[in-house]
DNA sequence: AGCACGCCGACT
DNA sequence: GTCGGCGTGCTC
């Protein structure tokens, strides 16, 4: 009989067990749980002999599942102890597949082929593609080159260089509907599809693809950040692409960044990383600046397309008249887009008619029942809409605070007002509304771009799903409806976010050998990012929010931990907060901020507070996080998790 | 009295 | 996560 711990796929840590079966760590067992039987893996750790054995149960049985590979135990143990969430739920987004079960026909993937097609690279891609050839060990490798500089030629290009030594690649991408066009370019490099990672998946999909990739079958796994958690057994390379975009960072159940994660898998694997980007993230840049990054430059376009003409439209200075959110000139360069045959783009982040109801009569505001938040109306689904919870309810005819009739007015623009706008301007142009309510399903988008590449529209209006990766041979002209919105609020990433944005939005203009133009509308034509924007000057942008940030020790010139503490009862949730913050230990360079309400103060029911901890960057934060937390009990009905490198702060 | 529901702790 | 125990309060 020996002694061995046993992880669950849980939120919670491994239990020791009794076995006398031959059993190796990372194989997967049976045994007794609470009440049921549950699957689980055995774990390395060393018993204390501390739990008496008499109390112990024993291992049920040993499946015929090969164990889990031992570079993932470590990559979970690294992950569970740098963000501080139960080992056992990080083994879940590693086990996110029905173990045990085995296919009678699996999926079966063709391996892709590196010699499938040969490309002509310029001279600074080839420069790239050489240097990224060279390495042979753990690096990361920024590949830094603006929208349509072909970076994902170079990246593939390594990619074949790592299957033709028959070692895996992960590729990272921030969101899945995105991934066809990808798809597309993929298998024409390599001739065959690559094994998909994502939430649609079926069960058997998930198993069959776990398993290729596990035994090594699937070559190329091509995925979202869950991806990372998969059993690789032989990785040789990592790619994220759009490595600054914020779907990386996991903001439910394990709280991670999926990029930063990526760069201790690659280390694991001893294999090197590529982070791709047009607009790298602040961390990303000042460790390529710093040198501890190889930075790969791709500064022109490929086949010499142009970069827009940026323009602001200074909104201050608008004329009265009927129409309000697109402005004269943006009017006209419409109008001439039209008359040249020519797409426009019009960018506005935020889905629906009218961010706001207000009621004319009371001056109520109609306010989501679960969450801190204005109900948007949208009326082409005839409802209003919580984008925080999903509550919808059918748009009322009256005020539900004071009754009035058709007292309702709509406030401020969204996507739909912006067509209804365009609509009355230009009633002969074609407009397509594009948000993330009317693309649910790849084919639809697949369907949509499509319709562009003919010219079949004239007026695109949409959100983010616009921004990024698309290729609009005829487009023109985009035109950002409301280039200050991202800024307001002081969140500290809401700089980088919108420079990020907003520069990939504009990149969408004149991609061929059309020259492009890029209009911004803003109230603060003054303001530093939306000149930087203007002048296509990252350096500008960059430099400044670096200055900040080293002034403020903020990331990446400093570390941040978010604490944030949950639940439906707001006495007791406010006074776990307090309590918290009471106990925190005094250490020198680490400033507690807070406990402070946060910006959404319920959020689907529950009332939420926050502490926000600013440390140095050498300091020992997860220690001291540990020394401060651990041992505290805390009401079972409040939720207390901790959000190490926190980047949203609502 | 009977039971539905929500809260809370245990899980080796 | 998932279970059971237990207290509260509603209904028959």
């Amino acid at each position: 009989m020996q002694r061995v711990f046993v992880l669950f796929p849980v939120a919670l840590g491994a239990y020791e067990y009794l076995t006398d079966l031959p059993v190796q760590v990372g194989q997967f067992v049976s045994a007794p749980f609470g009440k049921k039987k549950a699957l689980g893996v055995v774990w390395p750790q060393k018993s204390t002999e501390d739990y008496p054995e008499e109390k112990l149960k024993k291992i049920i049985s040993v499946l015929p599942e090969p164990p889990l590979p031992e570079q993932t135990i470590h990559f979970v143990n690294w992950v569970a102890g740098y963000t501080l969430a139960p080992l056992g739920a990080v083994l879940k987004m590693a086990l996110n597949a029905e173990m045990g079960k085995v296919s009678k026909k699996p999926l079966v993937f063709m391996p892709p082929n590196p010699d499938h097609t040969q490309i002509d690279f310029s001279p600074a891609q080839l420069k790239a593609v050489k240097a990224m050839q060279a390495l042979k060990n753990f690096k990361v490798a920024l590949l830094d080159g603006v929208t349509g500089s072909g970076k994902t030629e170079v990246y593939f290009e390594e990619m074949a260089h790592v299957l033709a030594q028959k070692k895996q690649v992960l590729v990272l991408l921030p969101e899945i509907i995105l991934t066809t066009a990808w798809l597309k370019r993929f298998e024409s490099r390599f001739g065959v599809t690559p094994a998909l990672w994502h939430s649609a998946l079926t069960p058997k999909q998930r198993r069959d693809t776990w398993e290729a990739v596990r035994n090594g079958s699937a070559q190329v796994l091509v995925g979202a950040r869950s991806a990372l958690f998969l059993p690789f057994l032989n990785l040789g390379l990592i790619v994220v692409d759009e490595e600054h975009d914020p779907s990386f960072k996991q903001e439910e159940g394990v709280l991670y960044q999926a990029r930063d994660m990526a760069i201790v898998r690659a280390k694991l694997a001893d294999c090197p990383i590529v982070l791709a980007s047009a607009t790298p993230s602040l961390e990303t840049y000042t460790h390529a600046r710093e040198g501890r990054y190889l930075h790969l430059k791709l500064p022109e376009r490929y086949l010499g397309a142009q970069l827009p003409e940026t323009r602001i439209v200074d909104m201050r200075k608008k004329e009265k008249g009927p129409v309000l959110f697109i402005s004269k000139e943006l009017k006209e360069a419409l109008s001439d887009r039209l008359s040249r045959h020519e797409q426009s783009l019009l960018f506005l982040n935020r889905r629906g008619y009218a961010p706001l109801m207000l009621c004319r009569a009371c001056g109520n505001r109609l306010q989501c029942p679960y969450c801190s938040a204005w109900l948007v109306e949208h009326k082409g689904s005839h409802n209003l809409q919580c984008h925080h919870c999903g509550y919808t309810m059918p748009t009322p005819k009256e005020c539900p605070q004071c009754h009035e009739k058709d007292s309702l007015v709509a406030c401020g623009p969204g996507v739909e007002r912006i067509a209804e706008e365009v609509a009355t301007l230009f009633p002969e142009a074609r407009i397509a509304q594009i948000t993330s309510d009317t693309l649910t399903h790849p084919q639809d988008f697949l369907a949509l771009m499509q319709q562009i590449e003919q010219g079949d529209l004239d007026i695109l209006i949409g959100t983010q799903v616009l921004a990024k990766g698309h290729h609009f041979p005829n487009l023109t002209l985009v035109g950002v409806i409301d280039a200050d919105m991202g800024l307001a609020g002081g969140d500290l990433r809401a700089g980088e976010r919108t420079f990020q944005l907003l520069q990939q939005v504009m990149g969408r203009a004149g991609r061929e050998s059309k020259k492009g133009l890029a209009l911004l509308q803003s109230y603060n034509p003054e303001n530093l990012i939306i000149n930087a924007l203007s002048q296509n000057d990252r350096t500008a942008f960059l430099t400044e929010e670096m200055t900040t940030r080293k002034l403020l020790n903020m990331p990446p010139y400093g570390r941040l931990a978010s604490i944030i503490v949950s639940g439906r009862n707001q006495l007791a949730t406010w006074q776990t907060i307090q309590m918290l913050a009471k106990k925190a230990p005094l250490q020198k360079g680490i400033e507690l901020l807070g406990p402070v309400v946060a910006p959404i103060s319920k959020l689907r029911g529950k009332f939420r507070y926050r502490l926000l901890v600013k440390a140095p960057k050498e300091a020992r934060l997860q220690n001291y996080l540990h020394f401060w937390l651990d041992g505290i009990k805390i009401p079972a009905s409040v939720d207390m998790r901790i959000d190490i490198d926190p980047y949203s702060f609502f």
